[in-house]
DNA sequence: CTGTTAGCGCCTTCAT
DNA sequence: ATGAAGGCGCTAACAG
C-alpha cells in the first residue's frame, strides 16, 4: 500500500528528511517555497507517515488497552462505545481483549498490551488482587479501572455509587412491603457484587427481614440454574445484573411460576433490552456510555500528566422502575 | 514500567545483543551457557521485548483493524467476539472502530490503521463503493469483508446467504397463510438489506401476493419511528434485524395492537435477547459468533499467503419459529 | 556458535 | 531556515 517513507519524500521533493518531518509535524518553520514542493511530493506519492515509526522514537503509541471480561454483554459494550467515542476523537485507538474474567488470560493480555507500548489501560478484571498489573503501575504504566477496583491498589477508577444503587433498589422494594428477600448474586471477586452484598444484608439486617444469599456470576446461565434450583419463593429475587434477571425469570416461568404475581424479580445495570423483556424489568440504571466515556477521559489526563482534581469519578445509578416488581398486598 | 532494552539485557549477561536476539526467539542456536546467562539476565530485569520495534523492523505489527457499525449492537459484539477469541490465540491483537455507517468516519479509520500498520484489516461498512479502501486493497492491504460486501471491490468476503434465509422465512410465513406483507428494511446501502430486497419482491411477485417495503435504518428507533406511521396493518411486517423489529413491536403495542393476534412481526439475526422478547421473536439466525471467526481465520491464512481454496464463505442462516408469528385462519 | 553492523521510518539536537 | 547525524529497540545478513 503505497509504502514511501519521509526518505522518498525528501528525494522527490530534493529536500532534506528533517525539512519533510518539519512540515508534516509544524514543529518548526520551514520556507513557503519548500514547503509546498513537500506538501506536492506527499500529494503526488500518496504518503501516510508511518505512525509505527514515530511511536518507536517518540515512546507513544496513541493506542489504549482495554481489557474487559466479555463484549457480548451489552453492559460493557456500551461501555466501550462511550470510551471509544472519546478516544477516537482525541485520536487515539482501543486495543479490545475479553478476559472472561479469567485472571491467567488477563495477565497474558497485560504482558501482549504491554509489549506493545500501549500509552494506558482501561481495565475492568476480577477483583482478586494483580501481582503483574500492581507492578506494571508502580512502574509507571497508566491505567483506569472501570466499574470495578482491585483491592490493594492504588489507582484512578471510574465506577458507580454501588451502596446508592442497592439502597434506591431496598427503599423500593420495602416501601412496597417486600420482606422475605433472596439475592442472587454475580461474581464473589467482583468489586460491585462485594459492596452490593454488604450494603444488602447490613440494611436487611437493620431493617430485621428474612434474605438468602447467593454469589453466582454475572450470566443468563447462572440466573437460569440457580432460579431452578430454588426450593421456595421468596417475595422478591435480586439479581446481580439483568442478564442474571433475565435467567431467572424465564427459570420461573418454566416452573409456572408468574412475575411478579408470584414473585417480584429485579436486574440491575438496565442494558438497552430491559426495557423490552417480558416483563419489563425494574432494575438500577447504571450510565454506562459516560462511564466509558469519563474513563477515557480520565486515563487521557493522566497519560497528559495534568495535574487531578480527582483521581476517581463515582457516577449516579438510578432506580428504573417496571413491572417486574409488584406491591405486597397482606403479609 | 521496567523499561529495558535487550541492549541492557545483553551488558548485563556479558553477551552480544544478537545473542539474546537468538535466545528470544530462537532463531538460531546458542549454547547452553548463554543462553542460560541471558535468561538469567531478562529474568532479573523483568524484560519485555518491544513489539514495536520488532514491528517496525518485520513490517508486521501482529494487530488486526476491525471496522464496523456500532458494537454497541449485539449483532456486532457477538461477531467481533468471535474474531477476537480466534485472533487472540493466535497472537494476534484487535483495534475496534466504530463508524456509524459513516464513510467519512470510515475513511479516516481506515487511514489511522494503515498508519499503524495493521497487518489487515477485518471491515464491515457500507455498500457503497469505497475509493480509498479499494486503493489500498490493490496496493496490497489484505482485507476480508464481514457481512457486507462492496460493490466493485474484489476481495475476500465471509457472509450469510442472505437469499436462503430470505426463502427460509418466506416459506415458512406464506405457508401459514400470509398474504399481505409489508418490509421494513434497513440501510438501503447495505449489501445484506438489498439482497434481502431483491428476494423479497421476486418471491412475493411470483406468487403474486401484496407488499410494500421500506428501506430504513438497522436500528430500534427506525423500526418504532416507522410502524408508528403505518397505516394500515398487513398481515405480516418483516424486519431488517431484530432491533428494528423490536421497535415495530413496541409502537404497534403503542397503538393498542398486539403481536401476533393482530400481525405477525419477524426479525433477523437473532441477537440472543430476541429469544426473551415479548412476544419472543420469530427470526433467521446469524451465526454471528462463527462468522467472526470464519473472518478472521480468513485473514490470517491471507496474510500468512496462503493459497486459498475459497476466496470466500458463505454461512447458513437458520429459521427460528417462536411466538411472534401465526397461522393464518381465513382469508 | 557468536559478535558486528546495517537499517526499519521517524524525530531531534546540533551545526550551519 | 535548512541539512546531517544519531538513535528509539529490534532483526537479519555477514563475518569470523
Amino acid at each position: 500500500m503505497g509504502k514511501h517513507s519521509i526518505k522518498e519524500v525528501a528525494k522527490k521533493a530534493g529536500v532534506s528528511i528533517s525539512t519533510v518531518s518539519r512540515v508534516l509535524n509544524n514543529s518548526a518553520p520551514v520556507s513557503e517555497k519548500l514547503r509546498r514542493k513537500v506538501e506536492k511530493a506527499i500529494e503526488e506519492l500518496g504518503y501516510y507517515p508511518s505512525h509505527l515509526a514515530k511511536s518507536l522514537r517518540k515512546g507513544e503509541t496513541g493506542t489504549i488497552g482495554f481489557i474487559l471480561p466479555d463484549i457480548t454483554n451489552p453492559f460493557f459494550a456500551n461501555i466501550v462505545r462511550g470510551a471509544e467515542d472519546y478516544l477516537r476523537n482525541e485520536g487515539y485507538n482501543l486495543i479490545l481483549c475479553n478476559s472472561d474474567q479469567n485472571q491467567m488470560q488477563e495477565i497474558e493480555l497485560l504482558k501482549v498490551l504491554i509489549s506493545k507500548n500501549i500509552d494506558g489501560l482501561l481495565f475492568t478484571g476480577t477483583g482478586s488482587s494483580n501481582p503483574l498489573l500492581l507492578e506494571k503501575i508502580q512502574h509507571g504504566l497508566k491505567v483506569v479501572f472501570l466499574d470495578r477496583i482491585i483491592q490493594g491498589i492504588n489507582s484512578s477508577y471510574v465506577i458507580i455509587d454501588n451502596k446508592k444503587g442497592m439502597n434506591l433498589l431496598l427503599d423500593y422494594l420495602i416501601g412496597k412491603g417486600h420482606k422475605n428477600f433472596v439475592f442472587i448474586n454475580g461474581n464473589k471477586e467482583t468489586f460491585s457484587a462485594r459492596i452490593r452484598y454488604e450494603t444488602f444484608v447490613k440494611r436487611i439486617r437493620t431493617e430485621n427481614l428474612k434474605f438468602k444469599h447467593y454469589f453466582t456470576e454475572f450470566s443468563y446461565e447462572a440466573g437460569y440454574s440457580k432460579a431452578k434450583k430454588l426450593k421456595e419463593l421468596p417475595d422478591v429475587i435480586l439479581c446481580g445484573n439483568d442478564l442474571i434477571a433475565y435467567g431467572v425469570i424465564d427459570a420461573l416461568e418454566e416452573k409456572g411460576y408468574k412475575v411478579p404475581e408470584d414473585v417480584s424479580v429485579t436486574g440491575f445495570d438496565d442494558i438497552p433490552f430491559s426495557k423490552h423483556f417480558k416483563p419489563p424489568l425494574t432494575t438500577v440504571y447504571q450510565p454506562m456510555y459516560e462511564m466509558g466515556k469519563k474513563a477515557a477521559e480520565l486515563l487521557l489526563k493522566i497519560i497528559k500528566g495534568e495535574k487531578l482534581i480527582n483521581k476517581g469519578v463515582i457516577l449516579s445509578p438510578q432506580l428504573i422502575i417496571r413491572e417486574s416488581t409488584k406491591e405486597m398486598v397482606n403479609k
